[in-house]
RNA sequence: GGGCCUGUGGCGGAAUGGUAGACGCUGCGGACUUAAAAUCCGUUGUCCUUUGGACGUGAGGGUUCAAGUCCCUCCAGGCCCA
């Protein structure tokens, strides 16, 4: 009788003995080839979430595979510890962020030891020890020094709740993404990193990254936002200033209305001069986001200069006002409208009743009565324009623009350059010190770090950096007079951009990484994470790279040479009769109905979507570690779904894998596989059959796990698994065939199941560790069958199925065919034009 | 509005243009048990009276000896950009 596996007990025996060797650790001491592991590093919010449970798996699985196959793999991990949530939770519990940081790191640490992760742990870092930030301060004074950080004041979006600048992206229907707070405009003193000025080099290397997704490549490539067009001069009528415009579309030059200019464009408060409604028209368009997507949706509204412009190609008036979609940021911060041919412009002019004037036409005519037309077609009422198509067009007006010397071509980006400055608390200081004398000071070198101060009171809304007076009032460094610190802290993504090097030399004391060793490990063969930083995270990391690589730091032009983004992990949900959601744990399924498990009162069963906190649909990985161990979680996580589509847990699901860890521990444990080396005379032709499917199976999982195929690679493991347990060894050669598929099966489990594969592997006798055995090798012979089994078809519907040697010739394959009663039948009376005979494959009988 | 992706049993999902539904979950039947749980064995796309056959991959058309797969039109859902 079989004892049952303890999986506590033995998962955790084994993650005891794999710190104790230090299995995990390496060095850049090796003969073998490197390969660089690396998972999105999580935010200690102090507890793991099924999503890291996933994504740390598939790492595992990739790292510990690679390892087999021979690799010096480095598989890191660290915490992404800077952020918002720290300074929250010291606001609502009064618990110091730092403090609670810690915390929240020592027991996500804990639980992700528990999964059985093959990590390097000696190169942990974490983003909020000053051993960390220190570096980035010290790369942000060479940045300021090579010109790539600079500040200027720029309108933002700021949270009135957060009391904070907001990105972009983190506006949310003209609301902010934490706060829901409608978001308000403001002018502010930033800092700046000049992402602009790689915008070509960020968009022209997504090429080269052949192992990225081409969605995420394409998000960039949009968010980058490369646009030709032209830049020219409009002048203004009874006035000495002209106003310089960007367009992606000259050739529609001869349907302008109006000329628009940005509400903090520098001539708008000039032309608008003491007309009555300026300010309350400047203070309307101050509400709502700066976002392209929230200035869209946005009513458009204008104000009327009095103006007129004209320009010298041709000849005619246009009204210029002052209007709130037009981006100061964006191109020159002033356009003209062409109503016929731009959905924006139409509505503005639809608005103020301009000109509606169509210069393109398509084949078929023009209909604007309700919308404008971007399409393709010829020019018209366009003077010299008349009869080219648009991109004909386009090139003539800017070559006359250039001839004229009022304007030329240019290339514009929708990128914008990254203000890194938030008004926070918990980030790295931004190691400058203001001086009424001497303006802005870089800290000196020898005096960083720039620490946070640990003595702050969070009972004041905004910044306690500001209400902090010592840390903030320091001396000038230049001129030694009383100044102030800056105490702005840097973006979160500030930490997350350069990480991937730091793991590479965490240690080190005067650097962010010595160049050898980022020469070394870099880049990372393989990333992995959620789709959601597809573009951010990812765009600001490439960009880091390359201001590190050109500042000197290191030789890397891309930090992420493969890219896997995961779906996301979802559940079902449940709601009362009331509507209101329930526990997973309040609810009691049977024959497919549910019930709440305490008032028995009918659930009702609900979409299967992402697991939030607010629709109760979560499951905590900690609570099914405990329950079913690190190796039935693992497994499950990697069975049903592809890893880059959406996982649903299911409850049968997990236990299915459970079930399956233990059926392979006892199963295994009671097969006899004595004299399994060293056998070396015939096969039988059953022993043969077994050894196919074995080698079969290595190809196959070693495949699937390369294409990130782990459903697969688990359902071949599966076949296998029900291949040679099925199989009853009689002769010698038949107990070496079966011996040798235990062992391989043993190593195949390895990366997904490695604890109940390391005990399977000491049952056996070994007295090595799993974890540095080899990935089986293949024997090519072994993978071709002598016998086929191939479906006949009469007309292309299948009729029977014939088994013949693999090497017979079409002939023997049609006679054998043309045997079989049912394709006789099938035939009947009807005349056999053709047989098509594809070796391996089909028979095809055409009859007619 | 533009771009990208997805649509296959009761469910998650397999299928280099070549036997659709691998593998798993669920369900059903059986064994074991005083009983239950666990475990094991069988079965599980729909329909027809069977040996056998018909129908089946979101809908409709097309190419092909052969289409889930390729092409066209449409429908639904998702993501990104507007």
């Amino acid at each position: 009788m079989s004892e049952r596996y303890n999986i506590k007990e033995t998962e955790k025996k084994w993650r005891g003995i794999w710190a104790e060797r230090k299995s995990f650790s390496v060095t850049e001491e090796s003969q073998k080839p490197k390969y660089y592991v690396l998972e999105m590093f999580p935010y200690p919010s102090g507890r793991i979430h099924v999503g890291h449970v996933r994504n740390y798996t598939l790492g595992d699985v990739v790292a510990r595979y690679r390892t087999a196959k021979g690799f010096n793999v480095i598989h890191p991990m660290g915490w992404d510890a800077f952020g918002l949530p720290a300074e929250n939770a010291a606001i609502e519990r009064n618990e110091h962020p730092k403090k609670w940081t810690h915390e929240n790191i020592a027991a996500m640490r804990t639980q992700l030891q528990s999964m059985g992760l093959s990590i390097d742990w000696d190169r942990e870092v974490a983003t909020c020890d000053a051993d960390y930030y220190r570096h980035e301060q010290a790369m942000f004074l060479k940045f300021l020094e090579k010109g790539i950080a600079y500040r200027k004041e720029s309108i933002v979006n700021w949270d009135p709740v957060d009391n904070t600048v907001l990105a972009n992206e983190q506006v949310i229907d003209g609301k902010g993404w934490r706060t829901g707070a409608p978001v308000e405009r403001r002018k502010l003193n930033q800092w700046f990193l000049k992402i602009t000025d790689y915008a070509e080099e960020l968009l022209s290397c997504l090429d080269q990254l052949e192992r990225w997704p081409e969605k995420v490549r394409i998000m960039q490539a949009n968010w980058i936002g490369k646009s030709q067009g032209l830049q020219f001069k409009w002048d203004i009528i009874g006035r000495e200033e002209k106003i310089e415009v960007f367009t992606t579309r000259p050739d529609t030059l001869f349907g302008a209305s109006f000329l628009a200019l940005a509400p903090d464009h520098p001539l708008s408060a000039k032309l608008a001069g003491e007309k009555t409604g300026f300010d309350a028209f400047q203070q309307e368009c101050r509400a709502g986001g700066t976002s392209e997507a929230a200035i869209e949706q946005a009513e458009k509204i204008g104000f009327d200069t009095g103006f007129k412009a004209t320009h010298p190609l041709l000849g005619r008036e246009v009204p210029v006002y002052i209007a709130n979609f037009i981006l100061m940021d964006y191109g020159t911060g002033a356009i003209f409208g062409v109503p016929a041919h731009d959905q924006r412009d139409y509505e503005f002019a639809t608005k103020y009743k301009l000109e509606i004037l169509p210069v393109v036409l398509p084949e078929g005519g023009i209909d604007l009565s309700k919308e404008s037309y971007n399409g393709p077609g010829m020019l018209a009422n366009s003077q010299w324009l008349d009869g080219m198509n648009v991109e004909a067009a386009k090139a003539e007006v800017i070559k006359r623009c250039e001839e004229g010397k009022t304007g030329f071509g240019t290339t514009q980006f929708r990128l914008r350059d990254w203000g890194v400055s938030r008004q926070r608390y918990w980030g790295c200081p931004i190691p400058v010190v203001h001086c009424e004398a001497c303006g802005v000071v870089p800290v000196p070198e020898d005096q960083l770090p720039v620490t946070l101060p640990e003595d702050v009171s969070f009972d004041k809304p905004g910044n306690p950096l500001e209400h902090h007076p010592t840390w903030k009032n320091v001396d000038c460094p230049n001129c030694k007079k009383a100044a102030r610190r800056e105490t702005d802290t840097f973006d979160t993504f500030f930490e997350s951009s350069w990480y991937q090097f730091r793991y590479c030399d965490p240690k080190n004391e005067n650097l962010p990484v010595a160049r050898e060793k980022s020469k070394y490990w870099m880049p990372v063969e393989q990333y992995i994470g959620g789709v959601e930083h597809a573009v951010l995270h990812l765009l600001y990391a490439r960009f880091f790279t390359k201001i590190m690589r050109d500042c000197g730091y290191v030789d890397c032009d891309e930090p992420f040479l493969g890219l896997f983004t995961q779906g996301m992990v979802t559940h079902e949900t449940y709601q009362d009769s009331e509507g209101k959601w329930v526990f997973l744990a309040d609810v009691v399924k049977k024959d497919g109905a549910a019930v709440h498990a305490q008032s028995g009162e009918p659930i009702k069963i609900g979409a299967t979507i992402k697991m939030s906190k607010s629709k109760k649909n979560v499951v905590d990985p900690e609570d099914i570690l405990e329950t079913y161990g690190a190796d039935a979680a693992r497994l499950f996580i990697l069975s049903d779904s592809p890893p880059e589509r959406d996982l649903e847990w299911t409850e049968s699901g997990i236990e299915g894998a459970w079930r399956f860890v233990n059926k392979v521990y006892s199963v295994i444990r009671d097969i006899e596989v004595s004299g399994a080396d060293g056998f070396s005379g015939e096969y039988s032709p059953k022993a043969l059959e077994l050894r196919r499917l074995t080698h079969k199976t290595v190809k196959g999982v070693g495949e699937d796990i390369e294409a990130f195929h782990m459903n697969k690679a688990v359902a071949k493991i599966r076949e296998f698994y029900n291949g040679f347990t099925a199989f009853h060894a009689g002769g010698a050669d038949e107990k070496a065939a079966l011996a040798e598929a235990v062992k391989v099966f043993i190593i195949l489990i390895n990366p997904m199941m490695p604890h109940l594969a390391e005990e399977l592997w000491e049952k056996m006798g070994h007295t090595t560790l799993l974890v540095d055995e080899a990935w089986p090798e293949v024997d090519p012979a072994l993978l071709v069958a002598d016998t086929v089994t191939i479906g006949v078809q009469v007309n292309g519907k299948l009729r029977a199925s014939i088994t013949l040697p693999a090497n017979a010739d079409q002939k023997t394959a049609e006679d054998i065919a043309l045997a079989e009663e049912n394709v006789k039948r099938a035939i009947g009376e009807k005349q056999v034009r053709k047989v098509i005979v594809v070796p391996g494959r089909i028979v095809n009988v055409v009859i007619g």
